[in-house]
DNA sequence: GTGGTCTAGACCACG
DNA sequence: GTGGTCTAGACCACC
């Protein structure tokens, strides 16, 4: 049986896992997130339609309905009925630096318990930052 | 009605908000383990007794116990039947690189999506770790 | 992206919002109806063409199609192969009083809900109905 | 084959009509904000499980779990896994005035052009806001 | 063809 | 016992 389902359409990559503890409808809405902070969606860009995306992801529509949905709470898509879902421009209210630095805390205290060191840490993050769209 | 409970003991500083998403017991399981990380919490200290905390935090007090299962699940602390939890040398599994970077990604795509540049999320994270214990 | 779209035609003034939850053609189906409330749309007035007035909206043209058939199901208008639709009296079918009521319902409870007083949600009524022609 | 279905508990007084174009749970979350309105749910109180409410409405569970999480990220109620939902302080973010109007105008006009005058509409809002608590 | 809603029912997570 | 998530599949609304 498949746990990880990867979809690889137009350049895109997305992934959900059934193991991850995290919903799968919002798997789905932070793959998005990122593929947009990598500046692999753009504003403009067409999303896959709902139905389409469900069958390559092997998951159920409303699943993936729930993740435009959310998507759309945020701001970050436009989704109009008959119409394929679009990127909006990348504007996400901006949390206060309190509220950011809480979201981090824990994934950085759960490395920092594996024994990596600061810089190592830094390095990670810079990394990963690489792979996103400058700004 | 208070939704948001802190917790300010023995110099420990636990926080539970009910508005976040994560379940409550991994809430107080990762801000232990931030406390470790910080150095806050070391090899030896007693933690506070589940049925304490779970008065303090205003949570139930499975929940509590839950989370320190989690904790001890993973070699964090002790348990012992009519004693106090104790937390253990800092030693965690030290998971694969691809598994630390899949956790680190969304929070810091979602950072990236707010406007921030690199170097500002590189700054809030060089920040945190340095509230964290040198290593 | 222009999300909002406005027409200025012989001193109408139709809306189509698409953050609305309401179908398009219903919010234009509702604009004429209202424009015909305020007097601005009298009878033997004649409405835009279909093609023009999708044109202007930004709309597909089947959604005006569709207003257009509404209206003319209600008797409101008068539409005929190859002319442009016409105004009929104002006459609609009266609702009793319980349908209306309900309609009425959650706009207000809403309202009342964001802290407005009951003579000033009455107020903003008033205001609305003295846009409207005197009947 | 019943097509509307009422619930009456604990004093409340709930509706959903199927025929109706607006979706269900967007009906039971108007109701259940028309109850808070008339001061029937004040802060503190308990709403039906779940569950409960979707049996009693003869719908599924599903759409009753949409409607308080719609009424849950208005901040109208509180949503604790395991616990009851329970009414928050009656607060609704206040939207800017010209919304207001345009969501009052168009149930407005069309009670125009049934042919009611503008004392009769004022009369009816004004019994319809009597029902609602002194605020 | 596209998204929206709903159902029936299963299973999980939480308190 | 409570809410959360997911599935499979149906039907509707919209463009």
């Amino acid at each position: 049986m498949v746990y990880v389902n990867t979809i690889h359409m137009k350049a895109l990559f997305l992934t959900v896992d059934h193991e991850d503890r995290r919903p799968i409808y919002q798997q789905v809405a932070e793959g998005i997130k990122a593929l947009m902070a990598q500046g692999r969606l753009t504003e403009g860009s067409e999303l896959p339609a709902v139905r389409q995306l469900a069958a390559d992801l092997g998951v159920n529509l409303n699943t993936i309905a729930t993740a435009y949905r959310e998507l759309a709470e945020e701001g970050l898509i436009y989704v109009r009925h008959g119409l394929r879902a679009v990127v909006a421009g990348r504007t996400l209210a901006q949390p206060n630096r309190s509220d950011l630095r809480k979201r981090l805390r824990p994934a950085l205290a759960e490395l920092a318990l594996t024994g990596l060191s600061r810089s190592q840490i830094l390095g990670l993050v810079a990394e990963e930052l690489r792979g996103m769209a400058k700004k």
